[in-house]
DNA sequence: TTTGTTACTTACTTTTGGTAAGTCAAAGAT
DNA sequence: ATCTTTGACTTACCAAAAGTAAGTAACAAA
């Protein structure tokens, strides 16, 4: 096995694609980014309710980590009720290719997928 | 808004994005397919090895996730000590650019995300 | 007879995510 | 004057996913 290539996995802390690919391991990171990207800017509830199946909380902190990230910007309006907005950076911009590409792989690919993930499981039983 | 465009986030089962983003949220399935990618085929033990930090349950699961999709083909030979060898099968090798695509995303970006998060966590304190 | 080998399981703990209720402050309804 | 509504969250509690460490199988070598 050549190891050259492939030891620069072992370390998450300095390898950006541990980095990266860590914050796509959560579970709604690359969703609320591909949501953003439908419209210039969003609030808190209009993502809440496109999405449907992500909780407030979850929601929060996802926002809260990509804001970290730099890859979405968030303006709050000192009102009440508050109004808060949220949209993509331009970093977040450059990303969304990226994850795109990923997309039109999976509905390419989807009924392939799906064929073999029905016939794995039926193996099993 | 505009939500024809966005209504196709809200159901899991029939979205392939939303499916293969569940996929992708897992914490160790993209980086087995990078490290499979490196070599033409990889035994169990060589797989963990490269990873570091994955358990050993956890490459198992997420390796037999990847067969039930197609992504990965595992081959048993009856022999003890057990040798099992996994590689990527041709779908798994079309999944791979992108993937790389996304790295490579995250080379270029790398610095520009660890000041935005270090930035971020100051205010934070 | 004990040890080593490889690819796993299993039982148990910790971390991550989900659920439902509560908070805040003011405007509008009763 | 009190009661309800509104939007963007918190918080307390519960469930699911992932991590840890030990065990298993089957045989060959020491």
């Amino acid at each position: 096995m050549s190891s050259e290539s492939l030891k620069i996995f072992a370390e998450t802390e300095t390898c950006p694609a541990r980095n990266v690919l860590d914050r796509f391991g959560d579970k709604w990171s690359t969703l609320v980014i591909l949501v953003l990207n439908e419209e210039e800017k969003l609030r808190f509830n209009e993502i809440h309710k496109v999405i449907g199946d992500i909780s407030q909380k979850m929601l929060t902190v996802t926002l809260r980590s990509l804001e970290a990230d730099g890859l979405v910007s968030r303006k709050v309006y000192p009102e009440i009720p508050p109004r808060v907005e949220y949209k993509l950076t331009d970093l977040g911009k450059s990303l969304v290719p990226h994850i795109s590409s990923l997309i039109k792989w999976a509905d390419q690919n989807f009924s392939s997928i799906m064929a073999s993930r029905s016939k794995y499981n039926q193996k099993a039983n």
